[in-house]
DNA sequence: GGCTTTTCGTGATCCTGATCACGGTGCGAT
DNA sequence: ATCGCACCGTGATCAGGATCACGAAAAGCC
């Protein structure tokens, strides 16, 4: 099965090829069957827009495949990205819980599918199924976490360097591979900045310094972890 | 009743005179009846610690009188508070929920009471009373919202003066009472810099700079906002 | 009431990162 | 090919806070 922009399409919640590792989709047959009901799927382009900050949360979107960044705006321009979401992440769970605005807006920032659940049918299904509101619990503890891990990034180090090898870091954990680690750059260095709180140039500049520090290496659109201990002595000082 | 420091203690949920109010307090009586049955309450002095960032969660907290603030640090030794809680505010719930540790260190500032309930009890009582999880649910939703506050403030407004407006402000529509706008400050000066990420010196010159420009007025612990207006320009320049 | 301890006010210095500015590079569209 | 556009690299400048330092004021404690 084929879809616009080169992208297979999953269509059923059960065959999925990552239905094991994440929130609604790793639940007994019964309530994937009838989550598979209620969903609806769509294709995104990049840089389409799930759901915009603000807006009353019409429901939930579980990422298929391809990667949202999810950000918050001030009046005044300036951005933060708060998380770069992947497949199998649920996107909007706390707004259409709680029944208040996004407190974030959703873009895609790679191209990719996603299943809708409407928040009538979410919380139809979390009454029948009471076992997987437990579950909701936990996820929204989970993101919880993640967004204090943002606050102690942004509040506790003042200094973008050591924002920016924190990063650095995260991202050798979790998509590093081989030795010497290498991690494939999908951001742009103004994305990075909101990531960390600082402008495009100090990202430039930031990347310059890590090169010639011999910190890390960078091949095209790869990057090479040269020094990770160097990089945990500027987080750690 | 009588207690240590001069406190009268609430022996009985279900003739708290905050019942109505708060998660855990506002349900329905055999609930609370139940919740009633399986905490335990104790007293606590200023500066006691209910529970230290990293611990095993043990259970939650509410708390019924008193304040405690709620901060992180890190190896560097640098501070954040994310939050001061009153009465009513349930404390440890994410962490007990998903069984990780505590994310934060919860001190009291003020004295006061708190009832304790295990994690077992809690998840014992959660299982058996299921409409009470979907308001664990919304109550994480709007905790992580708070913590959403919190980056946007430290991520989006990088100067101190900015913060530190919007703290004000913040007080004077939660805690503020009539015109001019009053507030009782309870904190030092350390601690507010611990609230909006800066050094106690900053706090101190801003006071200083805002009472100069009649922004403020301080009459011993008392703070009185004297143009909002001008205040809120500050945030939204 | 005197003692220690915490908290506050403010000056002087220094340095980092924001901002502005401009040219280079790479890539997709036509 | 080449035009256009989004992205990147780097220099120059500048201000706002962090940091250090010290004394004053206020708050607990016998």
């Amino acid at each position: 099965m084929r879809a616009p922009y080169g992208l297979n399409i999953l269509d059923n919640c059960l065959t999925c090829p990552t239905r094991e590792e994440h929130l609604f989709c790793n639940l007994p047959p019964a309530a994937v069957q009838k989550l598979n009901e209620i969903r609806s799927t769509a294709v995104y382009p990049k840089s389409a827009m799930l759901f915009i900050e603000g807006q009353q949360p019409r429901g939930v979107f579980v990422l298929c495949t391809g990667k949202a960044k999810l950000s918050t705006s001030s009046a005044g321009g300036r951005t933060v990205i708060t998380k770069i979401s992947e497949a199998g992440d649920v996107l909007g769970l706390s707004a259409t819980i709680s029944n208040r605005p996004y407190e974030v807006t959703a873009e895609m920032i790679e191209p990719g599918q996603a299943n809708f659940i409407t928040r009538d049918a979410l919380l139809h299904f979390l009454r029948e199924h009471g076992e997987v509101a437990l579950r909701v619990a936990e996820q929204l503890s989970r993101n919880y976490y993640a967004a204090y891990e943002g606050i102690r990034t942004l509040g506790l180090t003042n200094s973008p360097s050591e924002r920016f090898a924190k990063l650095l870091l995260g991202w050798s954990n979790t998509s590093g591979n081989g030795d010497p680690l290498q991690v494939k750059l999908t951001l742009t260095h103004e994305e990075i900045a909101e990531m960390i709180g600082t402008t495009r140039e100090t990202v430039s500049r930031l990347f310059s310094q890590f090169r010639r520090k011999q910190l890390v290496q960078l091949k095209g659109a790869t990057l090479i972890i040269r020094n990770k201990a160097a990089l945990e002595k500027i987080v750690n000082p």
